[in-house]
DNA sequence: GCCGACTCTGCGGATATCCACAATAGCCGC
DNA sequence: GCGGCTATTGTGGATATCCGCAGAGTCGGC
């Protein structure tokens, strides 16, 4: 299973939500200020972030910004002592995961970050699976991806020729290895795999 | 532009709603109690909701809830004077596209409203496109179907002739036949109908 | 200048797809 | 029972796609 980040100014609380996770087995890591984290995170830090609001310098809500900003796309869980509905319903409008009030209730909040941290897991898989396919099109040269866009566009190879002004073989080499490089064997599949299917 | 649906039991506070909106051109229907509106709903309601919390009878969370069951998709902006983060939470979490509290800012409600009646008639749009093309599956025989799961998962006739234990031909005849149904002249365009694509 | 890429093209043949014509058979409703 | 729908199969020919073999022109790097 992969982290919960704690970012919270008081280690007292730290320390309990600390105590708390890991007697549920979630690995956690806690930071003392939103700058640490903000400094620490990278592209690929996975897991799922457990936010105070209130804290010395930065606050939650503009770590979460700044996070966003970044293209930082973990599931985020605020935690707050002095909730206020504007707050909440911008927090989670903006793509917050949950908001929840202090005093909590500990088995709910290990759910919630538990169901977290399973979201987080699943959405990096289907992004891993995409990078994979951005890569292989990354190899296409730009005639073989025109030729790809019309073929995937439901288009015949004679009409594909006639459009790019080139004769119908060319269209079929350039098709060819458009397959070849994306690893399909009909267009059908290609057609999925851009349009993302299952 | 359609219908903003304002659900309050204050008659006062109905009246000044539907002032407020009128006079920015939002056409306005109101209704003095969730079971009211509850009643009135069809599946073919468009709009918007602007639904009061605290109400005699069933609240509005109730009503909201009930409306979820029936299938109702349109969006649901809560409007209450004594808000409460858990509530607000628990109403975004289920759907909820927004949640105000009173005092409000007349523009910002107005913006809102606005914005959650533009996404309301997209996705009508959406979902008639998708009815269209239920409506086509919907005229496939048992067979026809069997024969473009396997088309559109990139087999080759021959291949689904084996599958299903079938001559070749006998395949030709079903995928054109469904070609000739779904309206669409290639296996790739049939692909990006049923996966969705633009 | 040579080598490697990308692009372009032609020929010919193996496969696959598209289609009209033609026919058999079961099932269901009128 | 007849007509209509569905499912099935065949023949044969027009198109389209797939692919190996072969060659040629451009451009950029070593």
């Amino acid at each position: 299973m992969t982290t919960l980040h704690i970012v919270d100014d008081d280690e007292a609380i730290r320390d309990a939500l600390g105590w708390l996770f890991q007697s549920r087995n979630v690995p956690v890591s806690g930071w003392p200020s939103a700058e640490a984290f903000l400094e620490a995170w990278r592209p690929d830090t996975a897991g799922c972030l457990l936010l105070d609001i209130r804290m010395e310098g930065m606050s939650g809500l503009e770590l979460f910004d700044r996070l966003l900003a970044k293209g930082c796309r973990m599931p985020v869980i605020f935690l707050t002592g002095h909730g206020d509905v504007p707050i909440a319903v911008g927090a989670l409008k903006k793509g917050a995961r949950d908001f929840v009030e202090k005093p909590f209730n500990d088995n709910e909040l290990v759910d919630r970050v538990i169901d977290a941290l399973a979201a987080d897991a699943e959405q990096r898989e289907r992004e891993a699976g995409q990078a994979g396919l951005a890569a292989r099109l990354g190899t296409l040269t730009q005639r073989e991806r025109q030729v790809m866009e019309l073929v995937v566009a439901g288009r015949l190879n004679k009409v594909i020729a006639d459009e790019l002004g080139i004769s119908m073989r060319t269209v079929e080499v350039h098709r060819s290895h458009v397959f070849e490089k994306m690893r399909v064997k009909t267009a059908v599949e290609l057609a999925r795999l851009l349009t993302g299917a299952s």
